[in-house]
DNA sequence: AACATTTAAGACTAATTTGTCTTAAATATA
DNA sequence: TATATTTAAGACAAATTAGTCTTAAATGTT
């Protein structure tokens, strides 16, 4: 699997909150999330609390509470959202796991992992929670088994 | 990690048995394999077995004994290896770890993954054995934290 | 036949990831 | 102040992956 499941509902969580972000609803609670795209709450809460000691959201306790991202989704890549739960690993090592693997003492994979692994991260780091949520609106695209981003759109 | 640990040892321990090959050695014992590459005996007789039951190995037991490929080094395609350990989830499945995504009803991160997933696929489906032996040998490469090709050349 | 070598198979343990549950702390509102 | 709402934190359990160990079966050698 490339990314560990808690990376993958944070990238799912991430689109809803930025989609519910655009609609002016900055502080989503954590319950709302996990119930719209079916993933446990306390789970979830635990992917949140390493988004936000990451510095990527913030949250706030007490009625009308939640979390919130610390700044516009059009500013938020997701390779940050995988860095902050998956770390950067995948992006920067060994595809046969050797350490210390690279132009100095390769192996022979090195090369043609080195040019993929970068088409990866491209793709992680070009990409903006705001591109997603704005062309999933635009097609109504997934973000769980169940919904998709045009039932996102009233409360 | 892209790959498994047992998905890791399966490609390094093919391409150990893919040099003895040249070498006229076509059972390898598998203690070797594990000594030289300072893996788990016990584990990476598993995963041969996972490799023989996909048809890619051969086994023979008893003295002299060992495992060998079913075909020629440059026959093989390090995807085989990876269908036989991983299966092939890597490059079909949705990044975002939705079922039945695809062109029909799409994540929003389909299009930008199904581009970088064939990339991967790409790589694995078009390297083959016999060409990353050859290369290790002419480089000397790594095929463990502590050995490359050229340690290989004598018994 | 007896013995040594080697893979096969499966039980078992350890580590990691995933998921659940309970309690505490913060905050808003009445 | 009392209460309801919400995140924080951490213990705990379940599932998966990784790794170990023992015994059986097959084969070659003496």
């Amino acid at each position: 699997m490339l990314l560990s499941k808690a990376c993958i509902y944070a990238i799912r969580a991430s689109l809803y909150i930025a989609a519910m972000h655009e609609q002016q609803r900055p502080f989503v609670p954590i319950r709302e999330v996990s119930d719209k795209l079916n993933l446990s709450f306390h789970f979830l809460t635990k992917i949140f609390q390493q988004l936000t000691s990451a510095g990527l959201m913030k949250s706030y306790k007490g009625p009308n509470g939640g979390i919130a991202f610390t700044k516009k989704p059009a500013e938020i890549k997701l390779i940050e959202i995988v860095a902050a739960v998956d770390g950067l690993g995948l992006f920067h090592e060994c595809v046969l796991g050797l350490p210390g693997c690279g132009k100095n003492k390769p192996c022979p994979l090195h090369d043609k992992w080195a040019y993929t692994r970068e088409a990866l991260q491209i793709m992680f780091s070009s990409t903006s929670l705001d591109e997603l949520t704005s062309k999933g609106k635009r097609m109504n695209l997934r973000l769980s088994d169940e919904i998709s981003m045009e039932d996102l759109i009233s409360p």
